[in-house]
DNA sequence: AGAAAATTTAAGATTTTTTTAAGAATGCAA
DNA sequence: TTGCATTCTTAAAAAAATCTTAAATTTTCT
């Protein structure tokens, strides 16, 4: 992870290159042109920028920039703490303000919180066993790149079983989670649910994964 | 714009819906729990929480949240002012921490902002899906260079659909998002728009991409 | 206020999913 | 190996969800 320092001030910089450097790859610059010169290269994860500088202010050089599609994260971090320029600077494309003096935790945490934002939190729509993908999202089923059709609660059988994956779940376990405990189907729509599923898989020569366990139960292995 | 205020104290949490009321549409929790129940529907573009709640306190509404992929951006707003609080809860998943008392431009402010990252900095006036592509400012809807004509809601409906493209979409958030979950009609009126909607989008072949996922939702995919 | 448009209700038709049920197949233990 | 219990498989029946209209109601606009 990679961030720009902009801010005039050398000491001032260094204090807050020292806050961060055991986290991320840090570069400098000191005055408003060159921190644009290098925030144009849009290799950044976050800026971090001051607003009182010479050759470029603070608010010039993020105008600059975000009229430009640089849309990099920014946290502004100056001693100007009025409303107004709070104001000021989120409108126009900050991300983040942050008054001098600060925490360095603070910093730390509000650095972390628009880089996971800006990568996409990822947690995947998809679940898989093997070349076996189910996605979520739009509840379809593949085998390699072939879609598998499955209906209802069908798909809800494979989710669980994959979920699963590798240890054995019981009848009842499969009931209370897909039917719900205080439903009043016999457990045998259980076994016609895995039977249509295998029947699907078989087509790929997956339902050779899933295994009964007499008197047990279902697991889905290889 | 929805914003979602998840805040115990009644007045409080009024004032901060006058804050903000002429800019957003707002819909209130006031316990924790609540707050999780409108906030996992996913409807919302901003959270506003509150720390310091019964049932389930702010970190944990969070926590849960983000632990179910809902990634909807969280400001918390809290008397809470210690870099320690800070750092936790932006440590787990909050985007913004804005300590009370607070000026309303600040707040204003920093909802712009949030919602400005999250919806890709410029908002388009115009979403599409395949040939089909709507106006939001003019609410008109074309496929190719033929317009379709589309009353209220569809649009409304339609609009959400596409922003929603491959992903299903169930009838509950349909009706919260398009509806509000306050309103007292029956769920009928979504498939009676659903009708509709094919309805107009059939003399352009479009209605086949429009799919019923029974007892799940809908879902606009090719 | 009256007309037009949009929204909602309601009811029957249609479609799909879920459940039942019964015979066939399978595995396990004596 | 035989007999018993469990599971598999099908197809038909039942139930549930959704679709589609049209009429009733509400809202908006003139």
């Amino acid at each position: 992870m990679k961030v720009l320092i902009v801010e005039d001030d050398k000491i001032l910089s260094d204090t807050v290159k020292q806050c961060i450097e055991n986290d991320y790859s840090v570069e400098q610059a000191f005055d408003g042109y060159e921190g644009y010169m290098f925030a144009k290269e849009n290799i950044y994860d976050v800026i971090i920028l001051d607003l009182m500088m010479p050759e470029m202010n603070g608010y010039e050089l993020l105008t600059k920039l975000r009229s430009q599609n640089i849309l990099t994260p920014v946290l502004i971090l100056t001693a100007k703490d009025s409303t107004e320029d709070k104001v000021k600077g989120l409108t126009i494309g900050a991300d983040d303000y942050l008054v001098k003096p600060f925490e360095r935790e603070e910093l730390l945490a509000r650095l972390e919180a628009l880089i996971r934002r800006n990568n996409g939190f990822f947690v995947s729509d998809t679940i898989d066993f093997k070349d076996l993908k189910l996605n979520l999202k739009n509840r379809k089923a593949f085998i390699g790149d072939k879609e598998i059709l499955l209906q209802g609660k069908q798909f809800d059988l494979l989710e669980y079983l994959i979920r699963s994956k590798n240890t054995i779940i019981t009848k009842e376990q499969i009931f209370d989670k897909i039917w719900g405990f205080d439903s009043d189907t016999s457990t045998n729509v259980i076994e016609v649910y895995a039977s249509g599923l295998r029947k699907e898989l078989k087509k790929y020569g997956y339902d050779k994964y899933l295994k009964t366990l007499r008197g047990v139960g279902y697991i889905l292995s290889d």
